[in-house]
RNA sequence: UCGUAAAUGUCACGU
């Protein structure tokens, strides 16, 4: 089973979600039993290819053979969704997992956060956000969920890509307001590609040197997206002076 | 902290 799920999961990594099904198969075939870490990577495959039809196969497979998915599973199955568009669905899955007893975690909170996100519900995004701030998310019972900044990174990229560079910044806010959220250098690249997004070039640049100054070095993800800023308010000589503080300090990555 | 499973990277260019 090890060495089945260790295949499986190479298949996932590459996208080959039609593989990964087809070993499972395989599995059964010559009397392997999968077990719950084979159906989730399972899962996972499907999850990364947007493959939620399957997906809900799977699960149903996996609840037929008698193994009752968890939150890696059910994070996948949202996954899934989110990667296809389907973010009403996505919720769905959240309650329906809720509804099998299980408290869904911080990744599975992000991932539906970033389904509404990536289907340009930032409301519905920022209102989920909103429930887990104030710990009245549905179903959480009492069991108060973790704020992490990459949930927040899903938030804000929701606003960005909705060119609502104000809401970015009032969720910047709340970040540096908790301890436990403290804006990272994606962050950044968010709220300042919000900011180009919105023609804010201005604001673009200041978060850059915000960043700088919170010590947090400029990525060239950041850089990139305060010289799209000043490109599409045709500021030309701030892209360039931009472009070349870029090229003279080192710029990494991440 | 980790173990065989889950969530974030821009832009350009192509398709």
């Amino acid at each position: 089973c090890f060495s089945f799920n260790a295949a499986m999961h190479g298949y996932g990594r590459n996208g080959d979600w039609e593989r990964a099904i087809a070993l499972l198969q395989d599995m059964k075939d010559s009397g392997v039993r999968p077990d719950l870490v084979t159906y989730s990577t399972v899962l996972a495959a499907c999850g990364k290819a947007g493959e939620w039809q399957r997906g809900k196969a799977i699960m149903a497979e996996m609840k037929a053979d008698g193994i009752s998915p968890n939150v890696f599973s059910f994070g996948s199955l949202i996954n899934a969704c989110g990667k296809a568009g389907r973010w009403e669905l996505a919720v769905e899955i959240l309650e329906e997992m809720q509804a099998s007893g299980l408290v869904p975690n911080e990744h599975n909170w992000s991932t539906a956060i970033d389904a509404c996100g990536k289907a340009g519900e930032w409301q519905k995004a920022l209102d989920i956000l909103g429930q887990l701030e104030a710990g009245t998310e549905a179903g959480g019972g009492g069991e108060r969920v973790p704020l992490s900044t990459t949930m927040y990174n899903f938030a804000l990229e929701a606003c960005a890509r909705a060119g609502k560079w104000d809401r970015g910044a009032e969720i910047l806010e709340r970040m540096k307001g908790n301890p436990r959220t403290p804006p990272d250098a994606r962050t950044y690249a968010k709220i300042i590609d919000a900011c180009a997004k919105g023609e804010q070039w201005g604001q673009a640049i200041r978060y850059l040197y915000e960043m700088r100054e919170v010590g947090i070095p400029p990525t060239i993800f950041a850089f990139n997206a305060a010289i799209a800023a000043c490109g599409k308010c045709g500021r030309w000589k701030e892209a360039l002076a931009l472009f070349g503080a870029m090229s003279r300090e080192g710029v990494s990555p991440d």
